[in-house]
This record gives structure tokens, sequence and C-alpha cells, in this order.
DNA sequence: ATAAAAATTTAGATAAGTCTAAATTTTTAG
DNA sequence: CTAAAAATTTAGACTTATCTAAATTTTTAT
């Protein structure tokens, strides 16, 4: 079997594929996982030895169809427990992450059935990242950046891009609620920031900064 | 931090020491965590030197006051998530041990806290072992062995001394639940075995040996 | 009381995952 | 196009938890 830590860098190498195209370098790997390049370098030569990655010397990496299986089936313990911890524990959705990095790597498939059971069956987690299936597939999603959205349009807010529990805080004191809808306001030319306005007809303030990491339809 | 494995130790220490008086002998560790005499060593040496046991060469261990608040920890966890298997996820008593021993090692006050809350404060486990206190306490209970009941006395079934996935089977098929209230009918005198009579008025046959590992009130 | 048996510890080795420092390869800039 | 910079790999070392084999201590049985 492969170990937690093999474990994390599977589900690392997919986390940079999904936000960049081409092969995963060592160094972004050895910033994510906050070790060294010859670390990163070791456990690469170990995990091509397992052919759960695709490497060659000095060129990057990329999942294999079986390191992906792998990868899709962490991502999918971790969502589902983030969904437990915020529905059914009452976390706030900025304090789940950590404690959901432990209970992703309970390698129970009767566990993980059960628990999505128990859950309902959900499609996303508390940050709006959607589960992947059962049978491994990521379930697309067409989402655009509130900051691509035009004047005027009335959107739903569905999920971050940023994950920190700083971001997350901030949205919890805007009242940026996943699920509820906005109107756009004018967008403010010089810094890019933007008025919206709440189903309450409350306004927020939103800067770029915080609009280039919500997602809305 | 003390690690994972130095968690199992200390919990299989607690366990030992349970079940026998005097300290706990290097032997009896390394057929427990399923390891060699030699291995047992080296970690006494590092739990001594954390001021978790009591440890003198050749002399068997016992464990220290901050020890054995960690081992009830442990302990905690352990059995609170075996109740949220059984209760909230509907496994059977049988199939969660394994699974709550991963569990149990995830060091977070306020996922314990919560899931204790979640739980209704729960007072025992699936197998009728009593949850240690968030300050540290192990709850008395008083229990006989079924064992030691006399014929015509009424009784109810509280827990169990042996864990095992087949004991706890051979109970289900039994029809012998946690809970259940049972009248002693004669004892056989050639081997000890006795035949108990369920509410239903089903009489049920239990060996010796099943008789000496339930625990009634 | 003492020799044999049992239990325990020590010594030295191994595997996983990490590190630093040095070597190598690739990329970039003039 | 080539020299410097950046990225990556190799070499050698460390830590944790384990092992086997040998040495030591304790217990047991005559």
């Amino acid at each position: 079997m492969h170990s937690f830590t093999e474990e994390n860098y599977l589900k690392t190498i997919y986390a940079i594929s999904l936000r960049q195209d081409g092969d995963v370098s060592t160094n972004a790997l050895a910033e994510v996982t906050a070790t060294k390049a010859a670390s990163v370098t070791d456990m690469l030569r170990k995990l091509a030895d397992k052919e759960l990655i695709h490497y060659k010397k000095y060129q990057g990496v990329r999942l294999t169809e079986e390191g992906e299986r792998l990868a899709l089936q962490i991502i999918r313990r971790h969502r589902l427990w983030e969904v437990f911890l915020v529905d059914k524990l009452g976390f706030g959705w900025d304090a789940v992450h950590d404690i959901a990095e432990e209970l992703e790597h309970i390698r129970s498939d009767e566990l993980t059935a059960r628990l999505d059971a128990f859950l309902h069956y959900p499609q996303f987690d508390p940050h709006g990242d959607p589960i992947p299936t059962q049978t491994g597939q990521m379930p697309e999603t067409e989402y655009r950046k509130l900051s691509d959205v035009n004047e005027g349009e009335a959107v739903r807010l569905m999920g971050v891009l940023e994950h920190s529990t700083a971001f997350l805080q901030h949205l919890d004191r805007c009242q940026l609620t996943l699920g509820c809808a906005v109107t756009l306001g004018e967008i403010n030319p010089f810094d890019r920031s933007v008025r919206v306005v709440s189903e309450t007809g409350q306004p927020i303030f939103v800067s770029h900064e915080v609009a280039r990491n919500l997602l809305v339809e």
C-alpha cells in the first residue's frame, strides 16, 4: 500500500495540475508540501516506480491514470469529511481544513460510502468545491469569477478559489455566504473594487482581490 | 508532540495494566503491539525520557500521571468514534474497531468535544465500555461476569470482555444484544454451560467460555 | 544454591522521509 | 550563442521505528 506521505504528494500534484497547464515542477511541489526540492525528487522517483506518476528527470511530473484515481479518492474523502464537520458538528467553514487533512487518510471504502450516505450524497463541500464521485469522476462546474461579471448582473455566490482561514473569515465578516444572491453595482475603474447588493438590499464593498477569488453562477 | 506510535504504546500499557496488577512487562507489550521485545525496549526508553512512564530496566513499566492522562484521552476518542460509527453510520459493532483505531489519533480537542455533543454525551461505547470524561476520569462500572451469576437470577447484558469480531458475531447470531434482559436457567455441572431465557421467552444456550466474557448487572 | 530457562537489553542493521551541500541540467539574458 | 542564473538531481547524513543476533539480567526448578 501507499503511505500517508505518498497520498499527500498525489493530492498536491493533482491540485497544482488544475491551476496550470503542463507538467508539475519539483519546486512547485516543494513549496506546497513545505519540503525541499531534494526531498521531492526522492519521492518522485518512488511514485514513478509505483507507476503513479509519469516522471522524466528535469522534466516535471504528471499523474498516471492510477495516480489520478487515487488523488480523486483522497479529495473525495477530504471534502466529505469537511461537509460532516460543518453540517453535523457545527464547525465554521474556516476551521475544517486541517482536521479534514487528517481524516482524508483513513482508507476504508465502506467508511467513505456510509459517510456519503449519512450526509445525503452531497455534491459540494462547504467551500463550493465539487466532491468526486465514488467512481472517480470530478464533477464539472461552470462558475465564473466575480471579477469577470458585468455591472448590473445578478449572480449567486457558489464557491471560493482561495481557501485560507483569513479569506474565509473576511467573507464571514462581509456577510458573503455561499448561496447568497447579489447584484453587481458599479466597478471602480481605479482599483477595480466593486459594490454588490445582497438579497436584503445591503450594499457590500468587494475589493478586486476578493472578487478574483469568488466563484459565481 | 508525541507520535502515533507513542500513543499506541500508552494505550496498550493502560489496557494491560487494567487486566493485571503490578507493572507491565516488555514481552506483554511486544505481544499486544505485534512487535519484538527489542523494539519495545527502545520505545520504553523514549517514553521514559518524556516522563510518560515509570521505567526501570528489567522491571517493567507503569504510566505516570501524564501518561495515564494521555492514554485516557486516546481511549475517549476511540470510544466516541465507535459510537459514531455504530449509531450514526450504521456499522455493526463487530466492524468498528480498526477504523476507530485510526480515528483515535486525530488530536483536536475541539473535534472531540463537538463529536461528544453531537452524540449526546454517550457514557458507553457500543461494546459497553465506559467512555472517559473530558477531564480524564474513567467511569467506574460494577458489572459481574455472566459466569458468576446464580441460577434463577434476572440480569441485563451490559458489556463484553472479549472484543474479537468472531465473539461479537457469535453474540449477534445468538441474539445476545447489549441491554437485553435475561433470566438464568440451570447451569450444566459438566461443562458449566448455561441456559438463559430472554425477555421474549426464547431460550439461549451459552457456553462457559461465552459467559465468562459477558458482563451483566 | 546454582544451573538452566526465560525475559530483557544492547549492538548493529534497515527502510522511510527528510535535510544540506555539491554537482548537473535546463533556462534565460545579453 | 554562450555565460550566468535557476531548477533539479545526487551524495551523504539524520531520525524514527523497526528488526536479528548476541549479551545480560532475572526467574525458576532441582
